[in-house]
DNA sequence: GAAGCTATTGGACGAACGCCCAAGGAGTCA
DNA sequence: TGACTCCTTGGGCGTTCGTCCAATAGCTTC
C-alpha cells in the first residue's frame, strides 16, 4: 500500500499543508503548534521539521498554497462552462459560498494579518493580490468599465472585509449587498465590450 | 506620589488594558502573553491575575475598550466644529490616518477574527458594529441615500477590507479610491438633505 | 501602635511550546 | 546479502506558557 519511496513523503508533506491551512483557520496563525499539526495529519511531530525547515515556513506555504487552490476554483481564469455570466454576480457568488466564520474565509484573513509581522509573506500574498485584481480589472475593463484598475481593488477589498463584518452581521448576503455593489460598476461610461471574445 | 487605596489599583487595571490593545495589533491576538502584558504595562506578572480573572477575559476588555475609543475619537456622532463635511470624505479620513500595519488598525482585525472563536467577544462586537452602521446610516438618510441601512454596512466593510489590503498594496489611499467609493453614494435617489441641521 | 484591607511581589506548578536527534524501518541497487 | 538512501519514530532539550499563592508593603481606621 505504501507508495514509493520519492512519493511516499511527498503525501506526508501534503498531508502536513492540508492540516495547517485548516488550522490556521480554526485556531489562528500563531495558535498552530507543530504537535497539533502533526496529530491532525496523523504523522509523528518530529516530521514536521523533517520535511519543513521551519513552522513559520511551513504556514507561510500552506498558506499560500492553499489561498493559490480557493483562487483557482472560486474565480477562473475564464468563466466556466455555459457563457460568462455577469462579473460582479460571479464575483459575489463567493459570498454565498463562504460563511465568513469557516477556516476557508478565515485563512484568508489570517493570512492577511500574518503577512504584516512576515515580509516573505507579505511579498508572496501582495504578489497574489494583484494577480487577481488584474484579472478582475481586465474583465470590468472589457465591459467598459471606468477607472477598472481602483474598481477592481475596491471591489476586492469590499469582498474581503464583508468576509470580516459577516461573522457580526449574517445579513451581509450576497443577495442584499449586490444591488449596493453594484452602483460601483459604471455602464454609461467608456467602451462597450467587444462582441467575440479575444480568445 | 501614590494615588489612593481605592485608586491605584484602578490605575495599574488601566495600564494593562492599554499594554494588551497594543500587543494585540502587534502581536496578535493569541501571541499576548501574560508576562509581556505585565512587562509592558511596568507591573508584576502576578498582577494579570489579580485585577482579571484570566487571559482571554482581559483581551476582551482591552479591545472592546480601545475600540470603543477609536470610533470616538475617528468618527463622532456629531460632526466636530465647523460644521459637518461630506459624509463619505469624512468617512474615507480615517484611511489616511491609519496605515493598515499599525497596532490601531490590526487591532481591530484581530478583534473580528477573535470574535469568531469567543462568542461573548462576538456578541459585544456586533452590538458595536450595528451602533456604528445606524449612525453612519442615519446620517446617509439624512442625505437622501437610498437603501441607507445597507449602502453603510458596505461602506463599512469596504473601510475594513481597504484596511486588510492596504498592507499589501499601499496604493489604497483615500485620495485614490474616494472617487470610485463615491458611487455607492445615490444623489438621484430619495429626499434631499433638509436645510437645517436637526439639532 | 494594632488591626484590617487592598495592592503588589516574585516565584512555583504542571503543561505545552519549537526544535533537534539517535535509532530503526523500508525500499533500491550492486 | 550488504551498502546506501529516504522516511519515520518517539522522546529529550531548554524555554515559555497560564494560573496560582504565600509573603509583604502601603494605607485606613480604631
Amino acid at each position: 500500500m505504501a507508495a514509493q519511496a520519492p512519493e511516499r513523503g511527498g503525501e506526508v508533506r501534503r498531508r502536513l499543508l492540508e492540516a495547517a491551512a485548516l488550522l490556521i483557520g480554526e485556531r489562528g496563525w500563531t495558535a498552530v503548534s507543530t504537535r497539533v499539526l502533526a496529530e491532525r495529519a496523523g504523522v509523528a511531530p518530529g516530521l514536521v521539521h523533517y520535511h519543513f525547515h521551519s513552522l513559520p515556513a511551513l504556514l507561510r506555504e500552506a498558506a499560500i498554497t492553499a489561498m493559490r487552490g480557493v483562487l483557482a476554483e472560486a474565480a477562473p481564469p475564464r468563466p466556466g462552462p455555459g457563457g460568462a455570466p455577469d462579473v460582479l454576480d460571479a464575483f459575489l457568488s463567493v459570498l454565498d459560498r463562504y460563511s465568513g466564520d469557516d477556516p476557508g474565509s478565515l485563512l484568508f484573513i489570517e493570512a492577511y494579518l500574518a503577512a504584516t509581522r512576515d515580509g516573505e509573506l507579505r511579498a508572496e500574498l501582495a504578489g497574489l493580490l494583484a494577480q487577481v485584481r488584474d484579472a478582475l480589472a481586465a474583465r470590468l475593463a472589457e465591459a467598459g468599465q471606468a477607472e477598472p484598475e481602483t474598481t477592481a481593488s475596491v471591489l476586492a477589498a469590499a469582498l474581503d472585509g464583508l468576509f470580516l463584518h459577516r461573522a457580526l452581521n449574517p445579513e451581509l448576503t450576497a443577495a442584499a449587498v449586490g444591488p449596493v455593489l453594484r452602483r460601483l460598476i459604471t455602464t454609461d461610461g467608456g467602451a462597450e465590450a467587444p462582441e467575440g471574445e479575444p480568445a
